[in-house]
DNA sequence: TAAATCAAAATTGTATACCAAATTTCGATT
DNA sequence: AATCGAAATTTGGTATACAATTTTGATTTA
């Protein structure tokens, strides 16, 4: 019961269950969860503030899509939102967090030896939770942490689509790099590392769509247009 | 009737009518705005979502308060998000832009020296919002305008409250200085300049609220603990 | 007087039912 | 195959009801 209604609608989202695009009808979430109608009706609209989901009036609510540039701009803004954490976190992090920083890391590099793609993804969202709680600052960490998910129903798609031969190596290695920087309390490479991570997520993310269709970044028929 | 049921709410809030702690009663607000409950609530779950109001379960929705530490990292957050934005809008704002912020940078002047504090309350948004817009990044002029809500309940004592002889002059100037490295296209300094604005800002901010209070920056009984 | 206690009143969270307006679906037609 | 239009569905909102809590206020006690 720790999940409140507004999680499990979010839910349905970030497990990737409604995919960008897709309809969220209020009847049959109410039925399936054993609700009314009133309560889903809240929990969409906060959804939506939070940018999850999107809504016009008297259309259903839709899984909140993103068009190519789009994505390029939100990762624009999230390498900076996490490029701040990380110099922060790399400046105040205490031992405890360090040490468990590094425990993350070496758990990482075994999931990744093993090839096991989901522990991969909650390892990595470890990695940069520790780093938004390092930052010693909750507006940035609030900030970091719902940036992040508008994006989990594109960038999850890495990890998860078994037909992709992503590289998880790859992103370990800048996951290491920038934990060793954070650990030299290298305000500066921490930073600059994790910004060029996050552009090369996004490179990966557009080739691997870009392999999946044609030119349309979501699964719908017709794309959104810019 | 541009404003919906939301934006009506949150005006509450913003302009002042409703401060940090007040709270938000579901029946009165539903009889002041001729609607019945269903919508006001839904507007309230928005606003929580995005943070100007808190919601605990069975109380009433409350408007945020922060305490000194919550506002100080808040500033830190906004500091940084609008340094990106002035950086960003350096390097991409295009010439009717530029224009159009000598010309708000003209006004401020013009406002500055008639001392009209809800005129420059008007341009500081104003302001704010062309290097939002000029950083040519729709999810960091989000983030960005998101942040600068929240903090609105706080800020905009410094230019609305009577008794309190906050120099308008100083942040026109430093707008100013803003503005000008933005015209020569030098994102370092624009950055720089921004995130110093913001840092005294908090300054001015918390002089004026230890000049109001011993120490308690709510005008609530009881202070909210840390 | 100040603190503690307990009952009454008010408020939230959710359910139901109902309705108007708009959208979506789907079959008929061109 | 594309278009058109009517029927069915869906949203947005009103109103009422009610249990679970919280808040308020009065009363009692130290």
């Amino acid at each position: 019961m720790a999940h409140s209604l507004r999680q499990k609608l979010a839910d349905l989202v970030l497990t990737g269950e409604l995919r960008p695009g897709d309809r969220l009808d209020e009847q049959s979430l109410a039925t399936r969860f054993g609700v009314s109608r009133t309560p889903i009706r809240e929990a969409i609209r906060q959804l939506a503030a939070s940018g999850l989901i999107e809504t016009r009036p008297r259309r259903s609510a839709v899984v909140r899509s993103f068009n190519r540039e789009e994505l390029g701009e939100a990762f624009e803004a999230m390498g900076e939102i996490e490029a701040l954490c990380a110099g922060r976190a790399a400046l105040r992090m205490n031992e405890a967090e360090r040490l468990r920083l590094r425990s993350v890391i070496a758990a990482s590099e075994d999931t990744c030896a093993r090839g096991d793609r989901t522990a991969a993804l909650e390892l990595d969202f470890e990695f940069h939770g520790l780093l938004h709680d390092g930052a010693r600052n909750w507006m940035l960490k609030a900030i970091a942490e719902e940036t992040r998910m508008k994006i989990t129903p594109y960038s999850a798609a890495l990890f998860t689509m078994e037909d992709y031969e992503a590289d998880l190596l790859q992103p370990h290695q800048q996951h290491a790099a920038i934990a060793q920087s954070v650990l030299d309390c290298d305000a500066v490479a921490a930073g600059k590392l994790m910004r060029e991570h996050i552009a090369q997520t996004l490179i990966a993310l557009e080739t691997f769509f870009e392999t999946a269709s044609e030119n349309n970044i979501t699964s719908t028929k017709k794309g959104s247009g810019g």
